[in-house]
DNA sequence: CAAACATATCGTCACTTCGCGATATCTCAA
DNA sequence: TTGAGATATCGCGAAGTGACGATATGTTTG
């Protein structure tokens, strides 16, 4: 479940970039998916014809963007009735940011 | 030379995420740029030649990846004699860090 | 100044991403 | 169960990205 084993010594070797981060990163570069998220400020929680509505996109578009913004721990979803709420992420925005860091902090 | 004052009383409002935060997130949201990156552990310093070797990719890629990196403050370049040598960007990272933290910040 | 070497820029092609409309899937109410 | 409303998936054209080779720019040495 964890790791495999990466045979590395220990010396603080190249250590990868994790999925989950690299999802986390390609998912807020794009303008479009900041312009959503930005719209859950303040703990919001919006349907996602509501985001597609205030953000001014297609549905479809809403609703694919915000998949991937879920893939990349940004956003969580919950169902209320027919419709699904999304809400922004504290938690999983914080692992990555924390492990990000931890990449960065390898390069220097 | 710093970010112009974004005129924001305090209320803490959406703040659109800044250009070069932007650009922070699209140059570390590719893999062959996590790749060269990673070249610069514990502060090497590389020629864009050596760059290119290390990293298996042509040398004119690897000059516009490192440049895609200097425009995001990832790294730094200074010359050599003929060569150019890059290193890792500390300052630039851990300030754009700070900047994207506090994007978070506002949206939960 | 000219040759030699290193880096930067340019033109091009393959591939991915983006946004959309159309349609399928799912949930509640009657 | 059926209909209505909401979200998810699909297929497609348009635009952007990534990598390359070729070439221009820049720097040192003879």
């Amino acid at each position: 479940m964890t790791q495999p084993p990466t045979l590395q010594p220990e010396g603080a070797r190249p250590t990868e970039l994790s999925q989950g981060t690299q999802d986390f990163l390609t998912a807020l570069a794009s303008p479009t998916r900041q312009a959503i998220l930005l719209l859950f400020a303040r703990g919001a929680e919006l349907s996602v014809g509501q985001v597609a509505e205030q953000a001014n996109i297609a549905q479809s578009t809403a609703s694919e963007q915000l998949k991937t913004l879920r893939r990349a721990s940004i956003v969580t979803a919950r169902r209320d009735g027919k419709v699904v709420l999304y809400s922004a992420d504290r938690d999983g925005m914080t692992a990555a940011l924390t492990d990000l860091q931890a990449y960065l902090q390898t390069c220097c």
